[in-house]
RNA sequence: GCCCGGAUGGCGGAAUUGGUAGACGCGUUGGUCUCAAACACCAAUGAGGUUACACUCGUGCCGGUUCGACUCCGGCUCCGGGUACCA
């Protein structure tokens, strides 16, 4: 094949890979494993679009450099094929969502094909694949198993909390779960039943039903976790959601909050992204205190606090309008004043509680409680400032130390307290330093914070009226979610007995796992409110111990299927493991791993959480499973929008549309134009002198644009529904505004996040936003070669970019260029065995040296240029000599493998360019003479001289003479690199 | 508000980490080839200035350190992302 023909060469190769299966990885002992791994798809019924590829091309090119190196590479990819748009697209059509899914895996895979992954498609995973789901389900048994026992840092099996039980009672037991709830002796234990001692086991594990207040949905007809949930409305859809309190699977996050935390240490990601998990966790060390009622001193509330130092300055107590003692610490006087005030904060959205920071509001309960260091007498009060969900939902009034206390004590008329000698000006706001000795504070008058601090936590723990607390803005995470298209939990009910007993959660029998999910004549919540499951026949469970009872209607969140799924991938089609031992300890943990920074706070801390869990009950041996981390950067879509005039709304007579300016002449006067657009540059004059008029925004087919002008005559030429609109210019306005005759679009950047399930049913219409561009456009006309090249040459890996189709001209050029050191335009073949010369082989070298350098850095887009500088130079020397050609075919194969192996096997070779490894760059090559070569620039002559370290000063003053160049020396610089100037004065030295 | 990150030509972006700012590519302009186009090739392309050189200015703004600053330090402005009455 002499002539350049992307088309066969892509097919050829991806076939030849297909059939010898060439990229199928075993394990192999002899070589050091490298496991890179991409977050993977849901496969969205909109297919690939330009922005998917960025992150799979990068850890592409990685996985094959890591090959070439001698690596044995794990490099798979599969799909989280669970998730709202298939159930979504199922309601609508009735489409059983597997099908949906299916054809949508269907069009992913070959889309992917195509741009040439060396992906061991064999390993492939489908979270919505029974045979996978089977250990997803079996994961979840095993976190229900278990408990989190504080005392060994770990998780542990059940059984291990009953003999602990069973020596101590609750007393010793350390754990994260309702430890301050529960409380009996061995002796008590030993006298329950097993089904007690199993009702108290539940509030122990690790998965566990808890009466959670939730976020509903009642459009969607389901529960919605936090980061579903933007601005009080849901993410997809933007329905509005309310707080229900529902029964909910709960899994314990919290009791991996400190571990998540100090993980972080062991891993190679990025400051912001740790950043972002440690923000999201939110530990902060600090006390509970409890206040006693002053009506009753049995009965006491509780505050966390971060500030205990600040206990003398308390001179109120707020809590949450929602708090449960609120009702009863309500004087009569005071009853309607609170329950207005309820009433109030409740029909206040989520939205104005957030967006209205700055009000202060709030209402006396009129009851007090006493604080227990000063004695002094508290007022208690609610507001909305204070959040039922934090802490304990209470909060001790600090106004001196404190903003919102502060705004608080001045709105509402209560004392501000001094309680640091070092605090200033507390009459006009808040002073928060720790500085200084404490004053008006009893016990700790004249002491500093830590000291004060230790001495009130100890006291405190003396007198059992509080204790030093960790607090966590982490929750627990709702793990059920009430639709179909998930995993079914493997839970079912007992009976409920005639005496309110009953109706326990069991876990199914392992022998029958996988739970299949039923099907359902609809894919709606049922007419009474239950879950889609609540359609299926049967669902229920006859257990082969005996006893049985329906199974469990909700279904799991998005997240459970992609929070273990790498290891599935080092053993796919294990059947008795999720995957076997052997392969676990090869495979070990993923080296690299690539995705969006979207995930920081839902996926990549659940994903941690299991692998954390798995760890604890030994079926896994890392700590972390991610050791390298990034995000790569959103390539966004540019949309170009054009101001439509509303004639639809717009309250028009004859006499207002001749005022119209633009619309009387090109509507009017010339008769078919049936619409008007206006320049982008119009809009301010219009508003501010037609302010009636009305415009909607409309997207313009991005082919059809220079940047943001409207190339008119060819969008009226190929567009035939754009042929009655009239583009309304700043000099088509009368001679008013005469100055500009282009007509201008409005730009707007597009985020397309690549994603799991982040794929909004909005974003489904960006087809209908014309900015879409399909990655099989580009590879049909440009290549897959040129596609992944330009992809990785448009910026940085981690940065966001704008697409710009025109731009990959450039590569296609120099893939073509590449071509023509091998062949002429006549198809003469021109590769000879030559030596080759210096030059040839600086230039082979410098760019084996960067290409190197640039792939372990991960900086992709400047090796492309490296690529195109030493084929330019090649070029330029004529130089078609096959040693040189080999070895820059090998280092470029991981960007462009079809090309490469094409040229490969041109320059003889029989085998695979896969089994190649990748040359060393030699750096006697690269060496400068810088005296032989002056660089000249501007007509001044500088030159850098790289001296051997050993040189002394003399020695290089003498060459610098010798040279006729001129030399200054830096008082107790080290000579390392100089930089003369001939005849001029001189820079010098690090 | 708080926490991260960023700002360099018409555009995407380079700059060996303090040493010739603008690599590479796009776009634009001029030219060669062609009947013409496409492809390809050559040249120019930060701004001002000049016939051309010279020269001057120039990495968001103000100041500092240094022989030398896109790079380091102090103070701002704007933009992007995350998060939010978190006690």
């Amino acid at each position: 094949m002499s002539e350049f023909n992307h088309r066969e060469i892509e097919k050829k190769w991806q076939q030849v890979w297909e059939e010898n299966q060439t990229y199928k990885v075993e394990i192999d002992h002899s070589k050091p494993k490298y496991y890179v791994l991409d977050m993977f798809p849901y496969p969205s019924g909109a297919g690939l679009h330009v922005g998917h590829p960025l992150g799979y091309i990068a850890t592409d090119i990685y996985s094959r450099y890591k090959r070439l190196k001698g690596f044995n590479v794990l490099h798979p990819m599969g799909f989280d094929s669970f998730g709202l748009p298939a159930e979504q697209y199922a309601i609508q059509t009735g489409q059983h969502p597997a099908i949906t899914t299916e054809n949508n895996i269907t069009t992913y895979i070959s889309q992917l094909k195509k741009i040439g992954f060396c992906y061991d498609w064999s390993r492939e995973v489908r979270t919505s694949d029974a045979k996978y789901y089977k250990w997803t389900q079996w994961i979840f048994m095993e976190l229900f198993r278990s408990w989190y026992n504080k005392e060994s840092d770990k998780a542990e099996p059940i059984e291990t909390l009953y003999a602990k039980f069973e020596q101590n009672g609750t007393f010793d037991v350390k754990t994260v779960a309702d430890d301050d709830v529960l409380s009996f002796t061995a002796e008590e234990w030993k006298g329950y039943s097993e089904t007690e001692k199993y009702k108290i086991s539940l509030k122990y594990r690790l998965t566990f039903l808890s009466d959670a207040v939730v976020n509903f949905c009642p459009a969607l007809g389901m529960v919605l976790s936090n980061d579903e949930v933007k601005d009080g409305v849901s993410e997809r859809g933007g329905y509005p959601v309310i707080q229900k309190k529902m029964q909910q699977w709960m899994m314990r996050i919290t009791a991996y909050a400190d571990r998540l935390i100090s993980g972080l240490d062991l891993v190679d990601w990025s400051d912001s992204l740790k950043e972002q998990q440690k923000n999201w966790i939110g530990r902060s060390v600090g006390a509970m205190v409890k206040f006693a009622l002053e009506s009753n001193t049995d009965s006491k509330i509780e505050v966390f606090t971060t500030r205990v130092d600040t206990i003398y300055g308390v001179s109120f107590m707020v809590l949450a309008p929602e708090h449960e003692l609120v009702a009863s610490l309500t004087t009569p006087v005071q009853k309607e004043n609170i329950e207005n005030y309820i009433a109030e904060t409740q029909k206040r959205s989520e939205l104005d509680r957030v967006s209205d920071v700055r009000t202060v509001s709030g209402a006396f309960t009129g009851s007090y409680c006493v604080n227990p260091f000063s004695g002094e007498q508290v007022p208690i009060w609610i507001a909305d400032y204070v959040l039922a969900g934090y802490g304990t939902g209470a909060v001790m009034g600090v106004p001196s130390g404190d903003q919102r206390d502060w705004n608080f004590a001045t709105h509402f008329g209560l004392p501000i307290v001094q309680i640091l000698d070092s605090q200033t000006d507390i009459t006009t706001q808040a002073d928060s330093t720790k500085e200084g000795n404490y004053v008006n504070s009893g016990m700790i008058d004249g002491l500093g914070y830590k000291e004060a601090t230790t001495k009130l936590i100890a006291f405190m723990e003396e007198n059992n009226i509080g204790k030093a607390k960790v607090n966590y803005r982490l929750r627990d995470a709702v793990f059920a979610r009430q639709r179909y298209w998930g995993e079914p939990v493997p839970v079912f009910f007992s009976p409920p007995t005639p005496d309110g007993g009953g109706n326990l959660p069991y876990l199914i029998d392992e022998k029958d796992l996988p739970l299949v999910l039923p099907e359902v004549d609809k894919y709606l919540p049922t007419e009474d409110g239950e879950p889609p499951l609540g359609r299926a026949d049967n669902w229920h469970y006859s257990s082969p111990n005996g006893g049985g009872g329906g199974l469990e209607l909700s279904t799991m969140p998005g997240w459970a299927g992609s929070s273990w799924y790498w290891f599935r991938y080092m053993d796919a089609h294990n059947d008795q493991e999720f995957a076997s031992k052997e392969a676990i300890d090869y495979w070990q943990n993923v080296d690299l791993y690539l995705g969006g920074t979207e995930h920081a706070t839902g996926h990549l801390l659940y994903s941690r959480f299991w692998n954390k869990f798995l760890k604890d009950r030994g079926y896994v041996p890392q700590e972390e499973y991610a050791m390298k981390l990034i995000n790569q950067g959103m390539i966004m879509g540019v949309s170009q929008l054009a101001y439509r005039l509303k004639l639809e709304t717009t309250e028009k007579t004859d006499d207002d549309l001749f005022n119209i300016p633009g619309y009387a002449h090109e509507f009017y006067v010339d008769n078919r134009y049936k619409q008007v657009y206006y320049s982008a540059d119009l809009i301010d004059y219009i508003k501010e002198n037609y302010p009636n008029l009305e415009f909607s925004i409309i997207h313009i087919p991005i082919e059809y644009t220079d940047n943001n002008i409207l190339d008119e005559d060819s969008l009226r030429y190929f567009r035939g529904r754009y042929e009655n609109i009239a583009f309304v210019t700043r000099g088509g306005i009368n001679a008013l505004l005469k100055e500009n005759e282009n007509y201008f679009l409005e730009t707007a950047h597009i985020h397309e996040p690549r994603s799991f399930k982040t794929v909004s049913l909005t974003e489904k219409m960006s087809k209908s936003k014309y900015n879409v561009v399909n990655p099989d456009t580009i590879v049909e006309k440009y290549g897959a070669d040129t596609f992944r090249l330009y992809e990785m040459f448009l910026g940085p890996l981690t940065e966001s970019k704008p697409w710009d189709t025109r731009g990959i001209e450039g590569t296609y050029r120099f893939i073509r260029k590449l071509w023509r050191l091998f062949y002429d335009q006549n198809g003469k073949y021109l590769v000879t065995d030559a030596e080759p010369t210096k030059e040839e082989l600086k230039a082979l070298h410098k760019t084996i040296k960067k290409v190197s350098e640039d792939i372990e850095d991960f900086s992709f887009n400047t090796s492309v240029s490296s690529f195109m500088i030493c084929v330019n130079e090649l070029s330029d020397l004529k130089c078609h000599k096959k040693v040189i050609l080999e070895k820059l075919v090998v280092i470029l194969s991981p960007y462009a493998p079809h090309v490469t192996e094409e040229l490969w096997q041109i320059l003889g070779n029989s085998d695979s360019i896969t089994v190649q490894e990748f040359p060393i760059f030699d750096a006697k090559h690269l060496i400068e003479d810088s005296f032989e070569y002056p660089i000249q620039i501007n007509g001044k002559v500088r030159v850098t001289l790289n001296f051997p370290a050993d040189m002394t000063k003399e020695e290089i003053e003498k060459l610098v003479m010798e040279n006729d160049l001129v030399l200054k020396w830096l008082e107790g610089a080290t000579p390392k690199k100089v930089i003369v100037v001939p005849k001029r004065i001189v820079n010098v030295v690090i």
